[in-house]
DNA sequence: CGGTTCCTTGACGCATATCAATCTGTGTGG
DNA sequence: CCACACAGATTGATATGCGTCAAGGAACCG
């Protein structure tokens, strides 16, 4: 399997970050690829995962539903991110559920090939316990998030986030726009809350010099969202002189 | 240094499980041990960390604060247990603080140390990948109580998991009590809610037969804290004839 | 004892979920 | 090309559950 095909276009995914080409090889000795429409369930809460799921393209989410059918959304992943690598390790049952969003396109790596490369090339763990610790480090970035900040706080800093991946190493050329790369329902649940709250915050973003149109979200100056900043996001900022903002915790 | 002096009495932390007597020497040699009062901030937000803590005695809270000074607990730990561990892996700064509660006796390897072994100590990278995917577990069950549980659901399960904790392997002699390992105030922020909710809320388990006196949880039947099971906590259960509390998610 | 810390109890207000209706856009078929 | 259906998004009205504030009680320690 050739993945200077697969990922042509793209950036190569972490996973595979530094890995020697025969290495690789090893790794995907038993891999497939597959296709799935919208909707397909891929792993349910209690299974034992069987794969490490790639996204060579299309959307996945993973979730959590209790008795009465409400969802929490944990994770969403797009082109390049894995899921399952936490779980092949926790053994225990998966306490997530995964879903594909839209057509779906996925490299799927066996759990037990994924365990005995672990053990033979250390690079590999370590691109694992990279890919983890920053679930991991979203995760409380989730749990800070719902219990001391207002869902405009919320909304604000995952613009942030959004604004900050996408204008990565672009030091001059900022682009003043952001695209949601999810429905706003997803992305309401993922910051918990309704979409109905969730709407009536981007209403009130527009205060603050945000406009929301449809899912492209336009910044009236480049410090617009620099309020809604903290530590983890300035260490993401390209910006040279971080300071001009005004409240870069940085300074 | 000689580890089996240090965990004499208790169970071997999970960091070293499994290793050889060698390659423990090879992680400790570095390492050293350190005495803590009441309230000593290790870790900050925005550190680069230097060492990776393994708690001998006493606790810690590892925690977030905003610009108001409202804090969100993320983990809180006991003797053997160990953070830092993912944050050295993240390759950014801290997200979270970290701080003594009592008295607490620290060992601690240099997180240097920590990255050199991983990449020689094929089992070390095993463990670090299991404690990590363990905290990444627990955090996604915090993200999902803060959502769909009520304060009510999100103590049951909490007392439900330390009942189970505490009655590991014990198949026959299961006691009917549980003592909180922590202050309530500190179990009430890392359960997403004030003081005041979590005493209302326990008055309101003796309706359900679990009685609270002081820091001693008593459940008035075996099966009381049975409505709170999920997936995930009846995998701890030691029942061998797990549908006799009637609501078992596996039966 | 007096002081401190922790826990509990009560009264109140607000923010967000909930429910329901409307609007917008997009794709489909006649 | 228009009419229709449907999903998604928005807007409004309502209610309730938790946080906040304030006071009182309990346990502990000198």
């Amino acid at each position: 399997m050739m993945m200077q095909n697969i990922f042509k276009e793209q950036a190569k995914p972490k996973l595979f970050d530094k890995l020697l080409e025969s290495d690789i090889e090893l790794l995907l000795q038993y891999s497939v690829v597959q296709n799935y429409e919208d909707g397909n369930i891929l792993v349910q809460q209690g299974d034992v995962p069987k794969y490490l799921y790639l996204v060579i393209q299309g959307q996945l989410k993973a979730y959590r539903v209790n008795d009465d059918g409400a969802e929490v959304t944990i994770r969403l992943l797009q082109s390049g991110e894995t899921c399952m690598e936490a779980v092949i390790f926790m053994g225990s049952n998966s306490p997530i559920n995964v879903q594909t969003m839209g057509q779906t396109q996925l490299l799927m790596i066996p759990e037990n090939i994924v365990k005995s490369r672990v053990l033979s090339i250390p690079q590999f763990s370590l691109n694992l316990l990279q890919i983890i610790t920053k679930h991991y480090k979203n995760s409380i970035h989730q749990i800070d998030g719902m219990n001391i900040k207002s869902p405009l706080q919320r909304v604000g800093y995952y613009f942030l986030t959004k604004y900050l991946e996408t204008n990565q190493g672009k030091q001059d050329s900022e682009k003043l726009e952001i695209v949601l790369p999810f429905k706003k329902q997803v992305i309401a649940n993922y910051l918990g809350m309704t979409p109905e709250t969730f709407s009536r915050t981007l209403k009130q973003m527009k205060n603050l010099g945000v406009d929301v149109e449809g899912d492209r979200i336009k910044l009236r100056e480049a410090f617009a969202l620099c309020h809604f900043c903290d530590i983890d996001a300035a260490n993401l900022c390209a910006r040279e002189d971080k300071n001009k903002c005004g409240v870069c915790p940085l300074h």
